[in-house]
DNA sequence: CCCCTGACGGGCG
DNA sequence: TCGCCCGCCAGGG
């Protein structure tokens, strides 16, 4: 009984609220995200939770802890950077530029 | 069970 | 910040 069991489908609803709650035009990390819901050495599951996070979650606005836009892949061509783009983030080279004070912690801002 | 992969992250230079 | 190495952990073959 060390290891509380991975709950995967609560996991995954945890990690899509806290990612419902990043602002418009902020945007916040796979690690943020982990330790906000206290799994913080599974910032990994929290890119394979929003691999299949549901329509109406913001998930173009989670980056890795570069600033970089590690998932545009999954969203298609430009697809993630154009969404940014739209919300006033600006990007250059894959990567949130002022990615420091554009960040947005769940633990600290919360 | 072994091995590899991956929307990750910390530490170091 | 970049590159490199390594720890982490669920999934899939």
């Amino acid at each position: 009984m060390k290891k509380p069991k991975f709950d995967r489908p609560t996991f995954n609803e945890e990690v899509y609220a806290i990612t419902r709650l990043i602002p418009k035009g902020r945007v916040s990390t796979y690690g943020a995200i982990a330790a906000a819901i206290e799994q913080t050495n599974r910032a990994r599951m929290v890119g394979q939770a929003l691999h299949i996070c549901p329509a109406g979650t913001p998930a173009h606005r989670v980056v890795n802890r570069s600033g970089i836009l590690t998932g545009k892949l999954f969203f298609g061509g430009n697809r993630m950077q154009e969404l940014l783009e739209d919300e006033g983030v600006e990007v250059q080279d894959d990567r949130v530029v002022n990615f420091k004070t554009l960040f947005w912690s769940p633990l600290e801002e919360l």
